[in-house]
Order: C-alpha cells, then sequence, then structure tokens
DNA sequence: GCCAACTGTTGGCGTCGCCAACGAATTCGT
DNA sequence: ACGAATTCGTTGGCGACGCCAACAGTTGGC
C-alpha cells in the first residue's frame, strides 16, 4: 500500500487569499458557461450592452463591456451569423459601425438573462442572501479600487 | 463632437454577482502574476506543495495544487532546467517520479512568499482586516460547496 | 499470469485577456 | 486649410490557464 498521498493544498495556498478568489471564480464561470450554452460571457455582455445602449459602434459596446476591439469583433462576427445583431455603417462617421440588436437578438438576450439569473441562484448557494449582499460589496470594493487605478 | 459613450457597463452586468467575482479575480490575478515575476502560478504551487510534502510524486504534486498532470510536467520541466527542483525514478515505484526541492528552490520559494504576501496586502487594500476576514470566509464556503460536488 | 489501474509524457483544444499593425476616416492644431 | 494625431474596425498573434485523449511502461489485485 502505498502513502496516501493527502489530497489537501499545501498550507500557503490553502490559505491564500488570491487563490481563494481566483478558484472560486473559475467554479462559478464554469456554471455560467454551462449556462449559457451555446453563447459565451463576450455574447451576453455584447447583446446586454447592446439592449441598453441602443444603437451604438463597437468601440462603445467595448468599453462598455470592457473588452478589447479585437474581441469585439470576434464576438460580432458571432452575433451577426447568427442573425442576433446588425451591422450598418454609420453614416455621420464612416469609420464606425452602428450596432444593433434584432428581434431575434432580444429574444435570445431574455433567455439568456432567465439562465444567468438561474445559475446566479445555484452559485452563490452555500450564502445567505445577507452573505451575498456582503460578497458583493466586498468584491465591489475591491474591483472599484483595481478600475480606478486603470 | 460625438457623442460621449457613457463607458458604464451595462446595468445588468454592472450588478451581476458572477461577473463582480470573476472581473476582481482577474484584476487581482494580474497583481500576482507581476508580484511574482518570472513566475507563474503553477510554479510558485508546486514548489510551495514539494515544500510541505516533501519527496512527492508527480501525480501527489499534481492532486495537491489541483491541477491537470500535463502542467504538472511542463511546470516541472521549467523548475527543472532553472534547477529548482530534481526529478528522480522512485526505485520503489518506477511508474513515479520522485521530486524534490533544491537548495535553490528553497530559496526561490522563500522569496516568492515575500513577494506573494506583499502582493494579498495591495491586492485587498480598500479592505479592513475584518473584511478580509469576511471575504475569505464567504469565498472559502462558495468554493467548498462546489469542490465537494466534484 | 492477466487484467485493471496508475504514472508520466506528448499533443491538442477552448476560453479569456491582451497587444501590434494596418488602412480608412475623422478630428485637432496651428 | 492642411498636415499631424487620433479613432475605428479588422486581422493575426501571444500567453496563461484548465482540461482531455492517447500511449507506453509499470504495478497491483485476484
Amino acid at each position: 500500500m502505498t502513502t496516501r498521498p493527502a489530497a489537501q493544498p499545501p498550507e500557503r495556498l490553502r490559505l491564500l487569499p488570491s487563490r481563494l478568489l481566483t478558484r472560486t471564480a473559475a467554479q462559478v464561470q464554469r456554471l455560467v458557461a454551462e449556462g449559457l450554452g451555446e453563447y459565451r460571457t463576450h455574447h451576453y455582455a455584447l447583446m446586454a450592452a447592446a439592449a441598453e445602449l441602443g444603437p451604438a459602434s463597437q468601440a462603445a459596446l467595448g468599453q462598455a463591456c470592457g473588452m478589447d476591439r479585437s474581441d469585439v469583433v470576434a464576438a460580432l462576427d458571432d452575433l451577426t451569423v447568427r442573425g442576433l445583431v446588425r451591422r450598418a455603417l454609420d453614416p455621420a462617421d464612416r469609420r464606425r459601425n452602428t450596432v444593433v440588436l434584432t428581434g431575434d437578438g432580444e429574444r435570445a438576450l431574455h433567455e439568456l438573462d432567465a439562465r444567468v439569473q438561474e445559475v446566479q441562484q445555484r452559485a452563490f448557494v452555500p450564502l445567505t442572501p445577507d452573505e451575498r449582499g456582503v460578497l458583493a460589496d466586498l468584491l465591489a470594493r475591491v474591483n472599484r479600487h483595481h478600475a480606478e487605478a486603470e
């Protein structure tokens, strides 16, 4: 018999806040990905931004979602192929594409909204509603601090 | 003048707990990566595991760190080249490699310990010590819940 | 002795975030 | 008004991270 290798993570890692944060994020992210099914987080983010901003340039959408221009292009390509989004040259500024959600796009977005909300429930099930609020608040403050530093 | 595009994220995303979690994790992860400099999280994790477990097989190290066997191989290759770790065939079980930290490895690990601790300070600076404890606790519970579900 | 399981290794895949370069178009500075 | 700087979309690429499949060598159970 070989010595049971003690699957426990090393002490330094087990208690490391940054590791706890990134690993938990990965777990939750996995749930989200499953929930989104055929879509990725980029797709959902862009559709949400398009819905709330109305007709907007790709740059505006990317900035709103905090994603790189090149990634916006790729994700919008996907959404265009699926007919969820339309790109049109902005006549007022011919560098820009005006992006709008189609009817199918709005329907898909609502569907995803439901799936995403359902995932949030499952993701934080060990926490009470109060605790979820506390967690969100703490994360928001850390997030904001690092975001402000550009 | 073009309409200021309002860089604010869409409402649905701004308040989405899973997004808050993953984005904050990414910010902190970036700090960690900077702190580790020439090393990656895999390297630090494996060295920590090797230090705490003593001579161990790659499988044991990988299991302890929660990483895939193939990723263990790659990371140990790096560490071996840098002379921080030694691989030796286990005479008792010739399938296994016994992995041990070298003197240089121990020194490097201590150096990294310091850098990592310093990063933890900076990462969560907007939180009081109490709040950091609360955050760690909440994350640990969520993490444990999803980990137990295998 | 045989079959199942484990070990290390190679090679590959997908997501995510990021960066560089480019041409076309627009805005700014003077 | 005109050249310089900037913006926009696009393409192509990179690194980190997590994961999976296959394979040969080895070991264990039965």
